[in-house]
RNA sequence: GGUCCGAUAGCUCAGUUGGUAGAGCAGUGGACUGAAAAUCCACGUGUCGCUGGUUCAAUUCCGGCUCGGACCA
């Protein structure tokens, strides 16, 4: 099993500066594991990191989507491991640093998506309520529909779709066995809630100071408002405002809100889904703990 | 100075024909297998501004006060 050092934690957090610094100290490459910084142009609202920032350090999966591409948590998978044997291949280590939970995870474990994306379209269930997709669903696949709440219209849908083409969620997950099939170290950065919010808050004024606006501006008037890109949070929030529906103050104020909401859902997920290792940023020697416990990794 | 309106959850407000109250948002917890920065679920006790009075009982009715807002001087 190929070894591979995993940095996750909420947005804002400092998972970027770790990224690096644990390249240029145990020799790796880092590669993007969030689902907003892969597309280009996304630069301010993305906290992507800067050709400043890298310091030299390579980085994969980051910038290499066009605004209007699809992406998706499969694709993701079979690129980033791709990247991981090249790198691993070259003697290095192989470092993914992201925010996106379920990618993560997808990427570590035996997740397995069978066939090719499948174009779902929606309209073809709008004269339908929740509970008739959801009674639909049970009659095509009686698992997936349990494990579904029946408002959960989106993933119902999705289910039922995949029914429909011949391959039942529940069937294609039932083939996994759930394990990881990495040696992952899995480092958790966290820190005091009420600081991280004050922290999302600063980070969301700076982007606006750093010229998020003309970043966006730029942006919607050359590529379609339903790009994929523009689901990210610090995008869709300033739409209202470029169509001058709304007040740039009360959009800035809903991408701090929507920021918050978003730490908050990745915690959820980062302390419930796997195994990780939390490691309090404010604490004067967390870094040494890292260095050491990577170390240990990597010699073990 | 006078008149009127408002004061109820962190915020915006609803409501109680008198029996101590509930929505949205925020917040907290949770779920998560092809849009995941997405999508979805659960959770609502707060001196009903303060103070007197009427009443078995007042957040609700009456008086005074305080603080907002509007209008008249």
């Amino acid at each position: 099993m190929l070894k591979v050092i995993v940095i996750v934690g909420p947005t804002a957090v400092g998972k970027t500066s770790l990224s690096v610094k644990l390249a240029k100290r145990f020799n790796g490459e880092i590669i993007n594991g969030d689902s907003i910084q892969v597309y280009k142009g996304l630069n301010i609202g993305s906290a992507k990191v800067t050709e400043d920032e890298k310091q030299g350090v390579v980085h994969h999966l980051i910038d290499y989507k066009q605004l209007t591409d699809r992406y998706d948590v499969a694709t993701f998978q079979k690129d980033a491991r791709e990247k991981i044997k090249e790198i691993s291949e070259k003697g290095k280590t192989a470092i993914v640093v992201g925010g996106t939970g379920l990618y993560i995870k997808a990427l570590l474990y035996d997740y397995e998506f069978v066939g090719n994306p499948i174009n779902i379209d929606e309209n073809k269930y709008n004269e339908f309520t929740n509970e008739q997709l959801h009674q639909k669903l049970k009659e095509l696949d009686k698992q997936s529909a349990k494990a579904i709440h029946p408002n959960n219209r989106k993933r119902i849908i999705r289910a039922l779709v995949m029914a429909e083409s011949g391959i039942k969620k529940s069937e294609q997950e039932a083939r996994q066995s759930g394990t990881m099939i990495y040696r992952a170290k899995i480092i958790g950065l966290t820190m005091d809630r009420a600081r991280l919010k004050e922290r999302i808050n600063q980070r969301v004024d700076k982007m606006i100071e750093e010229g998020l606006v003309e970043e966006t501006n730029q942006l919607f008037s050359n590529y379609s408002l339903k790009s994929q890109g523009f689901t990210g949070i610090g995008y869709k929030e300033l739409i209202p405002y470029y169509l001058k529906q709304k007040d740039l103050e009360s959009c800035v104020e809903n991408i701090k809100t929507h920021t918050r909401q978003f730490a908050k859902r990745q915690y959820t997920w980062f302390n419930n889904q796997m195994p990780v290792r939390w490691y309090d940023i404010e604490d004067k020697d967390f870094l040494d703990r890292i260095y050491s416990d990577v170390e240990e990794f990597l010699n073990g």
